[in-house]
DNA sequence: AGGCCGGGTGAAGGAAGCTTCAGTTAAGGA
DNA sequence: TCCTTAACTGAAGCTTCCTTCACCCGGCCT
């Protein structure tokens, strides 16, 4: 995990102990909480801490400073999420775009939603993680994943895969994020899946020059 | 301005001489300024008035405090923005679906880019300012603009116009933050133009049932 | 000329947080 | 059982900022 972390952010050191393990957890777990009830700019560590029911010094402990606690929250989650993405993207290969586009909108809403409460709080996060390359890599990803699945549609001929991937990658996270930041009611989720599938389907099948099927 | 700000973010007083006018606006471009030099959690009140050319009494003059500051550049921003939507759809009415989108888009693009640092600077703002209902109504704003507009297109019934709206706004807002997130530069805007306009169109001609023309 | 007032100044009080470190507690191997 | 070492504790130092307030400047009216 974190491999690619840049070396300010890395944690200070590796649970052992069967203990300490459980101790990480209830501090990610705890950021999380204290962002959701508090807001990042009222997010302290000596709040996370007490919430986590260990005392600031075991936090300093595994995190050398504020910022690197929440960059590995950040990293373990969008890691889950394009992960979905790869693994509904891969196993779409060569299927028709309407299947794909079912395929990898569920998944990548179902992996949001699995932890709503996360993306919730970590879009605020984000904007303060500008500067880092974090983000931009993982949509990377996701964008690459996405490529080599739209180039396997049969009968179909992407003008400019690239652009194409890359509005359809910002729609997708737009709106997803849209529905978050209204809190993610039941009916939004579903509408937002219906209508995601939709614009995203509509949105290939007309940049797709060869129809798609 | 501001008639609907809730109390705690009113500006104290209101410019009387000319010269305070300028102050005020000085230290508005200021707070973007030191927004994108510095980023949000770094923007201090002396940084801007420093920045600005006077000394933060000078700013408290103006502001019951920072978080008001900020509320303030906010919404003279996103009523810029707004405003050229609502104007656009105002103009659109009647239209069939292409022109409608090629009016929207074009606006709502344009306003974002003709200042376009504001619009990078205030996304790391807004996630602060979560709990306000600024954003939220400023949103709605341009949502009941969207659809009056696209009740008026000629042979088009939408099924469920509301959800339509809400997702086509979510994706242009959604695609727009995304290239501004990663710079803005000139060819990416270029391909946002094209690409949100074509995304848009065939989401829109696909939920109107009777084709729109 | 005198004084009223919009506008401006910036040192200093005080609150809030981050981070450290000297010291304590608990595991687990020898 | 004893000892080494991982894990944990939390008061205190230090820094950073927000915000205030007592005071200054200069135009304009009488």
């Amino acid at each position: 995990m974190g491999s690619t972390a840049p070396a300010a952010f890395e944690a200070r050191k590796t649970p052992v102990q069967a203990r300490s393990g459980v101790t990480v957890d209830a501090i990610h777990e705890a950021a999380i909480q204290v962002l959701l009830s508090h807001g990042p700019d009222r997010l302290t560590t000596t709040r996370v801490a007490t919430r986590a029911g260990v005392s600031v010094g075991t936090l300093y402990q595994y995190y050398p400073h504020k910022q690197a606690l929440l960059y590995a929250v950040m990293e373990r989650h969008l890691n889950r999420v394009v992960a979905a993405v790869e693994r509904a993207c891969g196993e779409s290969l060569g299927k028709p775009i309407p299947a794909m586009v079912d395929a990898v909108i569920q998944s990548f809403v179902d992996a949001k939603m699995e932890r709503a409460d996360v993306s919730r709080a970590l879009y605020a996060v984000a904007a303060e993680m500008n500067s880092i390359s974090l983000i931009r890599h993982t949509g990377e990803r996701a964008r690459t994943a996405l490529a080599a699945m739209l180039r396997t549609a049969p009968g179909a001929r992407f003008e400019r895969l690239e652009e194409t991937v890359q509005m359809l990658y910002a729609a997708m996270a737009g709106t997803t994020r849209h529905v978050m930041e209204n809190g993610a009611r039941p009916e939004a989720v579903g509408m937002l899946r219906r209508e995601l599938r939709m614009l995203a389907e509509s949105y290939l099948l007309r940049s797709a020059d060869g129809r798609g099927e």
